[in-house]
DNA sequence: AGTGAAAGGGGCGACGT
DNA sequence: ACGTCGCCCCTTTCACT
């Protein structure tokens, strides 16, 4: 399949913002707006658009607490790796976790209201996880760049 | 402003899927389609929905190698600060920088094509950098959670 | 692959409850 | 705050290049 200049153009422009109307994109590109309108189907059948999102503010919300945690399993038998990434996956308070090389096995991103929030998430859901040999917390004292969009 | 059990459900719809119509969403939360353009003008205008944006498939456009890039400054002096973050967020791979506590001062989120094009970044574009003291790198091994719905 | 016209549906405003 | 009505514009398809 040809990806070319303008699909990546258009990538970057629906990274930005997907609302915006195909004629609007078709203006932006030079181009007519069925030829937009193929393009994007076309980048969503192909599997680069995976879905459409809307990006909640935090703070608003109440989850402007943000922590990354190491977590070291005790043992990396099969058993307790596929236990742990079933677990972990499910806490709502998790929305990333990676499995990563390094002195730890894992990072997650952690979301809560506040110090005592985060807390009561590493007692009450964390350290519940069996398996877990140890953590190490890092809280976030300032974003300075969150971005969803891929340069390509 | 009230924000009610509707409104928490209408967020969980949209940030699982903005391309759903007013209707769809109105069958969901048995409300009027005018109700459902309402709420979400409301969440919008009230800044619980920053934005809509497409979300890109990163293995299809050559950005599946992810690292995490944990980097110490020499000083903390205001400028160093100023200057380091503001160069950072210049750097298309850098998806995510946090200033966050602990052992080291920032924590870098980077995508790139493969182990290659990351030493290409390490040299030319992070390390460029003026006053970073050290920098320590995690490699992701398997992404076992990654989303950007916060649950509400 | 791109263009333009035509059909169908949804966004959005007005008004009513 | 929610519901109904109606217009306009956008999405989506089709025929053609």
């Amino acid at each position: 399949m040809i990806f070319d200049a303008i699909d990546r153009k258009l990538l970057d422009y629906l990274q930005a913002d997907s609302k915006q109307t195909n004629k609007e994109l078709s203006n932006k590109l030079n181009l007519s707006v069925t030829a937009v309108y193929e393009r994007i189907k076309k980048l969503e059948r192909e599997g680069y658009i995976n879905k459409y999102v809307a990006l909640v503010n935090k703070q608003q919300v109440d989850r402007a607490f943000v922590a990354f945690c190491h977590i070291k399993l005790v043992q990396h038998s099969q058993e307790y790796v596929v236990k742990f990434e079933k677990e972990v996956a499910k806490i709502k308070e998790v929305l990333e976790c990676y499995h990563i090389s390094g002195d730890y096995d894992y990072l997650l991103k952690v979301l809560v209201k506040d110090m005592h929030s985060f807390r009561e998430f590493m007692v009450k859901k964390l350290t519940t996880i069996d398996h877990i040999g140890s953590t190490h917390s890092m809280f976030v004292i300032n974003e300075v760049k969150h971005t969803t969009a891929i340069n390509i």
